[in-house]
RNA sequence: GGGAGAGUAGCGAAGUGGCCAAACGCGGUUGACUGUAAAUCAAUUCCUGAGGGUUCGGCGGUUCAAAUCCGUCCUCUCCCA
């Protein structure tokens, strides 16, 4: 069956969208939050877990899973599916992002990118042809064209070059593809520069791919600035092909996103940060090792379903993360996973009901810190 | 009864005349984290009116200066009887 998006509503209030990506794995609701699984594992949570909490996609990567167990291990076990017994929706990164995070390790020529291996200082080239091999073996439904995901701040020179070197990637890869079970999505970078922006915008578009990605956004910029980000390219990108928005993130840059027409969203924070024993909670942000949950037993969120606040409290959780059990970052994952997830769909209610901005207000509120929200449209 | 060794901040442990309010680790208290080199990183942790004040088992001494040297007492550990 091959990848299609489907366009179902727009919000009356905005630019908001709600649409469903269908895929080789079965239908994905948008706007969605991707939970983030690295190295073929959303870290501490089982699928299981994740279909629990109604996550419909999930990433994985391309260099993290090439380096390690290498991508003929993941083919010989019928691609990541199989691999990891996860038989829903999946996308992987195209090793993109690495050229950024890992840029200490890696020098960039026409042909690709040459990486120092951060696990053994081997020398490995990631090429866009070969990020797209590698993904093809790997099998999600939805695979990302190799990109730069450009440094923040960044000159207009650089910036200049490195998408004009994107494009050309973004081309060699797509006629590298030879997968009709697997959807191919470019990505838009630009950094700050509306008319960078634009042009990666234009350029990508025509390259015709299977839906586009935002990229160079949550690498340091402030937020004003990447919602700028979104306002720039959104307009370029055809209403029929699904938008998303790389590697955001919070639940303000999220409604954010939205609001712009953003339909798919990731992030390692989460589970991040869960592992760090910061929890997102409809009343705002808390630190779940802090002295003052030492004797309160109510759940994380009174307003939470999850399996976590169903089952067990802040006093417990807290005892779980100070003394380092693996236990309380799964409980604390999955709370976190299940919050997002669940934001989005709210998110996608809210937009077939034409109240997404009312709901985006109520829900800043709620949440505190509730930065000035533009409104578009 | 005889002999040897040791007592340093919440805990462990450096320091053995001035550079010591005292390294370091743990523990405690906080903060950060946005396409995961992140179960990580950072701050803080004697009291304080921020000028200082009071500390290194207790007390007394030597010295310009003591956690560091001397005397004495207390406590603990080990060995011999």
């Amino acid at each position: 069956m091959k990848f299609y998006y489907e366009l179902k509503h727009i919000c009356k209030q905005s630019n908001a969208r709600y649409g469903v990506l269908h895929t080789p794995h079965g239908d994905v609701e948008t706007p969605i939050f991707m939970p983030v699984g690295t190295l073929a594992t959303v870290k501490t949570v089982s699928p299981e877990e994740l279909y629990a909490m109604n996550a419909q996609i999930i990433l994985s990567n391309t260099y993290h899973c090439w380096l390690r167990p290498g991508e003929k291990v993941i083919a010989n076990a019928g691609g990541l599916h199989g691999f990891m017994h996860y038989q829903r929706p999946m996308l992987t990164d195209s090793g993109g992002f690495q050229v950024f995070s890992l840029a200490k390790n890696r020098k960039i020529s026409e042909e690709g990118v040459t990486f120092k291996s951060h696990l053994d200082g081997s020398t490995l080239f990631l090429s866009p042809e070969k990020s797209i091999e590698i993904q093809n073996k790997l099998g999600a439904d939805i695979i990302m064209s190799f990109d730069e995901c450009p440094p923040y701040p960044c000159d207009y020179e650089y910036m200049k070059n490195s998408i004009e070197r994107t494009l050309r990637w973004a081309k060699r890869g797509k006629e590298a593809h030879h997968n009709d079970n697997q959807a191919l999505f470019g990505i838009i970078q630009g950094g700050e520069f509306k008319d960078l922006r634009e042009y990666s915008a234009i350029e990508t578009v025509k390259l015709d791919f299977d839906g586009y990605a935002i990229g160079g956004t949550s690498v340091g910029e402030s937020k004003p600035v990447m919602y700028k980000m979104i306002e720039d390219a959104i307009p370029y990108i055809p209403k029929n092909k699904p938008r998303y928005l790389m590697g955001v993130g919070t639940p303000e840059d999220i409604l954010e996103g939205v609001l712009r027409g953003i339909d798919m969203f990731d992030c390692v924070l989460p589970t991040r940060i869960a592992r760090h024993g910061a929890i997102m909670t409809s009343t705002g942000k808390i630190n779940i090792r802090d002295k003052k949950y030492e004797y309160d037993l109510s759940s994380l969120d009174s307003q939470c379903h999850c399996y976590t606040c169903q089952n067990y409290t802040k006093s417990y959780l807290r005892h779980l993360y100070k003394c380092d059990e693996a236990f309380g970052k799964r409980l604390l994952s999955i709370h976190n996973l299940h919050f997002l997830l669940d934001l989005t769909a709210q998110i996608r209610k809210a937009i077939q009901e034409d109240r997404f901005l009312d709901f985006k207000k109520e829900f800043l509120e709620k949440y505190g810190k509730g930065k000035p929200t533009t409104l578009v449209k």
